[in-house]
DNA sequence: ATAGGATCTGTAGTAGCTACAGGTTCAAGG
DNA sequence: CCTTGAACCTGTAGCTACTACAGATCCTAT
């Protein structure tokens, strides 16, 4: 498959096309247009979006990255480094690390509160505290 | 102690020792304020915000719900109930067991792009594939 | 020719803050 | 009493990543 070719050349995908092939909605993909993510698209005569092939290779891209929790600004140095083949592994790589160490500290941060959670609400549910424990919690008399 | 009482009485702390008391910052609390979160407190002559203890519980049970991911509109469900202390612990409950099914949720989405992440980190860094395994993922070439 | 689905632009809304600008008040020191 | 500088005031705009309109135009099939 070539990467390289993210410019554009073929089929002409009106929006809904796209969006149907892509699983991204339409206005998502207007969105990603006027943030400088997707390239603007050729234009019918009446001025239709008329996507090709490397729109819909870039959409994909830019919908996995999502996928993997990946912000908008990491895709776009994603993309960049996919244009200029020359290091981008290492970089690439690098991104992806990064983001890694972020899911890792939000994994972490969700399981203690889920471990609060699970604690507070199983105090609810056996009835032997007079007051609500999860309020009690909450206010933090516990 | 008293979660009755968060209407106010004593003590008329500025806005800044609200804040380093909480550690919740003072954008914020005013914030609250603009949505009802909190209610609006006295007012020194010359219009600063003077708060006393029922602020103080308020603001110490909206930051420790919100250390614990639930939603403002969540925490304006919980407050309601603190208030109206007829039925509210099966309620309040509730609110928790939907919240932690929420964090769960977000656990296993995050587990989900950690595993994939960390195995095309791997592939990435073995240094065997010609192409970087990263971006080939994400075109979905693989 | 016309109907109705697809698309267009532009604006505003969502959550939960944060960051100003440009002004006023408060409290302590002289 | 006066000054200074910190703290505070209001109001608006920004952030992420979309989503949801309104009101107009286009495209295609009959």
């Amino acid at each position: 498959m070539d990467r390289k070719n993210l410019q554009d050349t073929a089929p002409r995908l009106p929006i809904g096309m796209l969006s149907r092939r892509t699983g991204c909605n339409i206005e998502t993909i207007r969105y990603y247009e006027k943030i400088g993510l997707l390239p603007a698209p050729a234009r019918s005569e009446g001025g239709h979006r008329l996507y090709g092939h490397g729109h819909l290779m870039r959409l994909g891209f830019v919908r996995r990255a999502r996928g993997l929790g990946f912000t908008l600004d990491e895709i776009r140095a994603l993309l960049q480094l996919a244009e200029d083949r020359d290091r981008p592994c290492a970089e690439a790589r690098e991104v992806a690390v990064v983001h890694l160490a972020d899911v890792r500290a939000k994994i972490a941060d969700l399981r203690a509160m889920e471990a609060v959670l699970a604690e507070t609400v199983l105090r609810c549910a056996d009835g032997k505290t007079p007051d609500c424990p999860l309020l009690e919690t909450l206010f933090g008399t516990i």
